[in-house]
DNA sequence: AATAAAGTTTAGGTAAATCTAAATAAAAGG
DNA sequence: CCTTTTATTTAGATTTACCTAAACTTTATT
């Protein structure tokens, strides 16, 4: 299957909306995404249909079809490994790296993918502690993990970021917030549901809902 | 100035038709080498020349403008570099890895772009023996090279390959011929201009001038 | 220099991916 | 359950990068 570069962000956006727990995902929620309007996104989804990458039917949602998950992760594949060789080789910080990826993702050879990943050593994680999909094409299980907001125990050890904005990745940047960080819950504000933050000596911070959504973290 | 990929590789072809001697690139030269039609040539001049990236009159021909150099010299550094990089990090052979910067080079990052070049080295010489433009788009002049069909020496080094294509790169490969390798000329044929060559301890064989104009090398 | 041949441009059209505005369907609220 | 709001689709344009066929220049040949 021959996909366009804009063929592949639609499979790429609906994996991601499907992922985040919609059944199905709609029309609007995918020209929010793609950053486009829905009579755009209507017209691509027949697209796609008729290339069996998708299940759609009119106000219905679109779902990928297994062909369609295929293909998707073949992209992620080639993104996240793009991410770690901005990172690991080339020396860039964690939040350069995705507007790049989006870019060096869409150069399909499988050859230069499976040369680069092990180039690489087989990464797992790509540099924001999401899975890298293997050769064939299979996700190693998205680790346990918790979106801040969410967590209980009152020490955490930063795992992954599920919004990869250049703004958020500044701002957590600019924190000090980064994969592996471990970070003490001071208080939680119920009211706004703001968290009060402290990174090892430094002094005490707080961030919004907003940003605590987006951080997902483990217990230590 | 903001590029598509298209007014890229359109700079690029002309670049190198500029390079190859022509005074003023023809529309039909450059059809020929971007394998599509004079009338597109025509429509993508025009507006090459709105962008002040070309002169362009009609039934004139094409040349770059100073403007139209420096970016052109920038798409090439991006070419080479993403070529050294699959050949020295990836151990792609020397003929695979044209088509896959044709693609790489499209990603217009120059802090990506210095930084690869620092990851290798600051190369100064691509796989094929081409110079690689540095940051301010200047080019190591040509090193002293001549075409096998025209050198007078008995021995001699493979310093460049002219024509990139695949099958010639495919076909010196399998020879064992490649940036660096000694020849030795047995003989020289008049009547159909071809050569007899001994690499090392290696049995002799013979190619003909097609294949001879394209290899380009220095005595030793 | 006239004419044939070759090269180039114009005119008009197509496909991909987008858009706006209008029409239609589904969901939500009373 | 009827109406309003929201979501989605259709219709019709637009832009980019192509194309073919016809018209027009330039160059080469007699």
């Amino acid at each position: 299957m021959n996909l366009s570069i804009a063929e592949e962000n639609y499979i790429k956006s609906i994996y991601k909306l499907e992922e985040e727990g919609q059944d199905a995902v709609t029309t609007n929620a995918l020209a929010g995404e793609l950053d486009t309007k829905p009579a755009s996104v209507t017209d691509m989804a027949k697209k796609l249909k008729e290339k069996k990458l998708i299940a759609y039917e009119k106000y219905q949602g679109i779902n990928l079809t297994p062909e369609g998950k295929k293909a998707a992760l073949s992209i992620i594949r080639r993104h996240r490994l793009w991410e770690c060789f901005l990172v690991d080789k080339l020396s860039f910080s964690w939040e350069e790296v995705h507007e790049l990826a989006e870019e060096l993702e869409h150069v399909r050879s499988e050859k230069l993918t499976n040369r680069l990943s092990e180039f690489l050593g087989n990464p797992q994680i790509d540099p924001h502690g999401d899975p890298i999909p293997d050769a064939q094409g299979k996700l190693g299980k998205p680790r346990v993990q918790t979106p801040l907001h969410k967590a209980k125990a009152k020490r955490l050890e930063v795992v992954a970021v599920s919004d990869k904005s250049t703004a958020l990745l500044e701002f957590l940047n600019a924190k000090g917030i980064r994969l592996g960080t471990q970070l003490d819950v001071i208080e939680r504000y119920e009211f706004d549901n703001s968290i009060e933050l402290k990174i090892r000596n430094q002094p005490a911070f707080t961030i919004s809902e907003q940003v605590s959504k987006n951080i997902m973290v483990k217990p230590i």
